[in-house]
DNA sequence: GTGTTTGCAAATAGTTTGCAAGAAC
DNA sequence: GTTCTTGCAAACTATTTGCAAACAC
């Protein structure tokens, strides 16, 4: 049996056909990769895999509630995803081309806890963007 | 000339009536209130403004534009406005109850700039969620 | 008076859903 | 064989746009 259908049996998900594709498609990604649902159907196609859009849509969401994958909204645009690999970072984002850059930093995680903290929050995540311009 | 009046026309625009009311509605928002433009519709609507839902979209982007306001979006939810208050600042959000608060601080605005350096990102803005919940 | 803005209805973009046919086990 | 999943089309939500009438200056 594949890595892949048991990383999806494990999630709790049937092994099907889309599933996997997706999930290979998902893992194929690099850090600068952040592909929404539907750059994820183009890449199917391309691929010349009949799964609908609906589909990835429903898989997608299927994988975010299962924790395998992560769904991140930048600016205006919609939503995009990324495997979950257990170490959280936040994005550099690029304000010229769009280009992410991922990061986890020690420093600011605690800072950002002790913010919640002096609030009254008990903290339970963060969403950081930082945009600049690459050099 | 009422003071509304004239931040509109030192922002450029055109004193209509919709602008007028749209904003004196965003300088009735305390810092929890974080109104999405269909929400600002509403609270026009309760007060027997005969604005369409469509200005309120585009005034809103107008305000946007020129400075006045600036768009927030939380989560999965759609976009919310608030006006610029010349100071930078982001936000806390209760994961439960969606209330949320304002923070700035020195020591997290230091590291995300460093960060940005440190990977060759000419820093432009940042937006930080920190997601918790209130005690 | 002239150019800008508004209201309405229709269009659009992203995403979700109902349902009958098809796949997993 | 039964239950879960898929594909398609239609529905939905948030937002934008075309256009003729109304407004600001």
């Amino acid at each position: 049996m594949s890595a892949e259908s048991n990383d999806l049996r494990q999630a709790g998900l049937k092994v099907t056909h889309p599933r996997v594709k997706i999930y290979q498609v998902l893992l194929s990604a690099t850090e600068a990769d952040h592909w929404s649902a539907e750059e994820i159907y183009r890449l199917l196609v391309e691929r010349s895999e009949d799964i609908g859009l609906a589909t990835v849509y429903r898989v997608l969401t299927q994988f975010e509630e299962a924790g395998l994958v992560i769904r991140q909204r930048f600016e205006n645009e919609h939503a995009v995803y990324e495997l979950a690999t257990g170490d959280h970072h936040d994005h550099l984002v690029c304000s010229r081309t769009g280009q992410v850059r991922e990061f986890n930093d020690d420093k600011l995680n605690q800072r950002l806890l002790e913010i919640a903290a002096e609030n009254g929050f008990e903290y339970t995540g963060q969403t950081v963007h930082i945009f600049g311009e690459v050099r």
